[in-house]
DNA sequence: CTCAAAACATGACAAATATCATATTATAAA
DNA sequence: TTTATAATATGATATTTGTCATGTTTTGAG
């Protein structure tokens, strides 16, 4: 199995703040896991006994609203730590998490993590300021929510998604969101985020293969009325 | 001036970890302040120098959207760290924060607070888990943005408001937030806010007297469909 | 490859919300 | 106290968004 002190992943996330002693610690009981499309990796409510490191894939944080529908809040990378949350605040997990193609992780367990964040002060510093990050981005969400067009909103993933993970060899988002995923992002019913995509279609924003997007105007998608 | 040691106040944010030796020394070059109702504490963009500790009042987060209306994020009480975020994240003020009431407020420079995050492992993991716990707040605010009614997102403040800030003598709401804070709060325009709110007092589930509300019928309040 | 299930698409309509206009009432400064 | 200003209130209407129905396309299991 890889060795942590050796992953280049750690230094996209806190672990780059661990010591070399600490990393090989938990090196000695990390475990790996492949998980597959669409697989559940944790669900509101679990109680999570570690924190997953992200080696490779996408996976979105959903959390089930009172009228039935699931809301994407944050959709997680390779390089980002998934769990560090409800660990910290000592609570079962908020949102669920599952993966939107093949992944590849390493969990650690959380009494590990514990214990470098009570020993060492640079790590809970470094978390610290993730998490700072982390709430202004939330900060942002809550504003464009309240009050951007469901239009807008949709137009602004589809340039997230293309900023934050880019285009296949043949232009398309390389990752694949059904309709109801990019309207569960946007917070709308999965036929208004449809109409709209159509819509940008129309207006040759955007050209489509199956589900697969393509972006031909980010300039014009980037201003929206 | 009155001492950081012996200071309630602390027991309720993340300086209770502080020791002694470091309260003493944060005592000796805080500033205490006093704020007026509607005065601006700090704006978007403004670079902190330090934290604001909050010993009385209440104030408002908000930040300007691109269509030119305030949001609403957070209300600061009474015990609460103002300014943390962007200290410790080293970046400019994300948000704007307005004096609700008239407020005193002390201020701790920015290297002291640096200092002791540096030092105190202990101190510093409170605040992560505060901060946690803020995350966990802002990803549910974001869920009943997207998916809640406005109507249920107006009865959601009322409820709010009355949980975290209680009544007066008469009963009514000690906060007095105008239908504009309101509606910023809940995202839509000060007319659908004012219009909700009419409805609410048409059903009987509140009641107002100028800008005064008082509730009537929280548990109706807690149902709206 | 075939075919059933899921995802995508679109029309018709209903409901929610925004906008603009215009009163009315409350508030605070002179 | 007066009075200008801001806040609250409400109607009329436009726009946005959701819902339900239904058809088409895509996908993946066998």
């Amino acid at each position: 199995m890889s060795k942590c002190e050796q992953c280049i992943i750690r230094q996209f996330n806190s672990l780059k703040s661990l010591t070399k002693d600490e990393l090989v610690r938990i090196s000695g009981c990390k475990t790996s896991r492949l998980i597959k499309k669409g697989e559940i990796i944790f669900e509101e409510g679990d109680t999570l006994n570690g924190v997953f490191c992200v080696k490779d894939g996408v996976c979105k944080l959903s959390k089930l609203s009172s009228n039935g529908k699931d809301q994407i809040v944050k959709l997680v990378v390779k390089g980002d730590l998934l769990g560090q949350r409800s660990l910290i605040g000592e609570e079962s997990a908020n949102l669920s998490a599952i993966a939107l193609n093949d992944m590849e992780v390493c969990f650690i367990p959380k009494h590990e993590i514990m214990h470098d964040l009570q020993k060492n002060p640079k790590f809970t510093l470094d978390m610290l300021q993730q998490m700072a990050h982390d709430l202004k981005d939330s900060d942002n969400v809550i504003v464009d929510m309240a009050q951007k067009s469901v239009k807008n909103r949709v137009a602004d993933v589809l340039i997230y998604v293309n900023e934050h993970f880019g285009v296949d060899e043949k232009g398309f988002l390389s990752i694949n969101l059904s309709r109801e995923d990019y309207a569960n992002i946007v917070g709308t019913a999965t036929e208004s985020a449809i109409r709209i995509l159509s819509q940008f279609k129309k207006e040759g924003l955007i050209t489509t293969k199956g589900k697969q997007i393509k972006i031909e105007n980010l300039q014009k998608l980037k201003h929206i009325e």
